[in-house]
DNA sequence: GCTTCGAACTTTAGCTTTGAAGTCTTCAGC
DNA sequence: GCTGAAGACTTCAAAGCTAAAGTTCGAAGC
């Protein structure tokens, strides 16, 4: 499919969007409306740069997931196929699937664990650890040029803020409405 | 499928994570890190929320992007499926069968445009601009419950510091490796 | 020791999306 | 006014996902 080359993805501007938002629902904070359009914009483009920079490297966006996962357990780099699951957010069957194909590409191994024979163990191959090093020296070097233009101050705040916000949606217990209540 | 009803997904903390990444990858800003993974991680938590309202409204979030992309298209509430599909980062193909489904659910109404026979009208219901309303005030509360620590001067700081570097990743153009310059 | 329960994974069926091919309409050139 | 090309949508086949129903193994009770 296509991401225009010229950068808008058939989206208005953030400005725009915005007034729309006034228009059509009063009440409405732009502030707020403001930082929330940014944000998810913001994550919508990271995502196909990502998946830009994967594809270079002939994997998926999926796949990188998956390696992404077994890389940050630690060595010796082993995970079940339903922590993976549970990691990434995913169901059991589509993480079997998911595997199979890693398995053929030779990213990782599956195997049964013999001491448990109900579980399956999924190691990386040296070959989806030097996959993973590829993509993250691409994705890092996207991310520097992305925060390039901040202060160090600006990081700082960025950094403490955004942190303070997730705490508070990861923490903070959703009513029947969707509200968030305090807990913490 | 499940969010744990504990809030976490099945991941380590955002400071895991981190120490995470600097031993498995040591040239690597944990500054930088840290901001692009709560970046990540925030937009994640936020479309779940979205998609347990949205749910409780019985659309999905799939169709909610369509009444929102109809609603800030501004009256009459039309749109053509191949600049829905633009809009949403679809393809047409895909934008054909979600059109199917919401035009039997009352959502939106489809007609050949009788000027130039090529095209097609998508048009916003009266129900679907009442279920955009009502997703939208889940939407915006659930949105000020969030932003609610954030002072005065925080909001705006945020806001103009997403907005630089939204206008970052939206002007510059990516190059093979996928590192931004500067355009503008 | 047999049975039952539960856990971990796989299989199956159905849905949504993509990519490619197909249809129908318009428009430009002859 | 015919023909060819381009545009707008739809149809079709295949990929990847979810939910639910297996399957297999281990552990606890009788």
């Amino acid at each position: 499919m296509g991401d225009t080359p010229g950068g808008r993805l058939g989206e208005p501007t953030l400005e725009e969007q915005i007034a729309a938002y006034q228009r059509e629902f009063q009440d409405l904070d732009p502030q707020v409306e403001k930082i929330v359009s940014a944000l998810s914009r913001l994550n919508r483009r990271m995502n196909v740069a990502y998946s830009r920079q994967t594809a270079a490297l002939g994997i998926s966006n999926a796949e990188w997931e998956v390696l992404k996962a077994l890389v940050l357990s630690g060595a010796p780099y082993r995970m079940g196929p339903s922590d993976l699951a549970k990691r990434l957010g995913l169901t059991p069957a589509a993480m079997t699937h998911r595997i199979d194909r890693m398995v053929t590409e030779g990213l990782v191994t599956r195997e049964r664990d013999e001491s448990n024979r109900v579980r399956v163990i999924v190691e990386l191959t040296p070959e989806g650890r030097g996959m993973w090093l590829e993509a993250m020296r691409l994705a890092s070097g996207f991310e520097e040029d992305l925060l390039q233009d901040l202060s160090a101050e600006e990081r700082t705040v960025l950094g403490e803020v955004l942190t303070r916000l997730l705490r508070r949606v990861e923490h903070a217990q959703p009513d029947a409405g969707g509200r968030l209540s305090d807990l913490d």
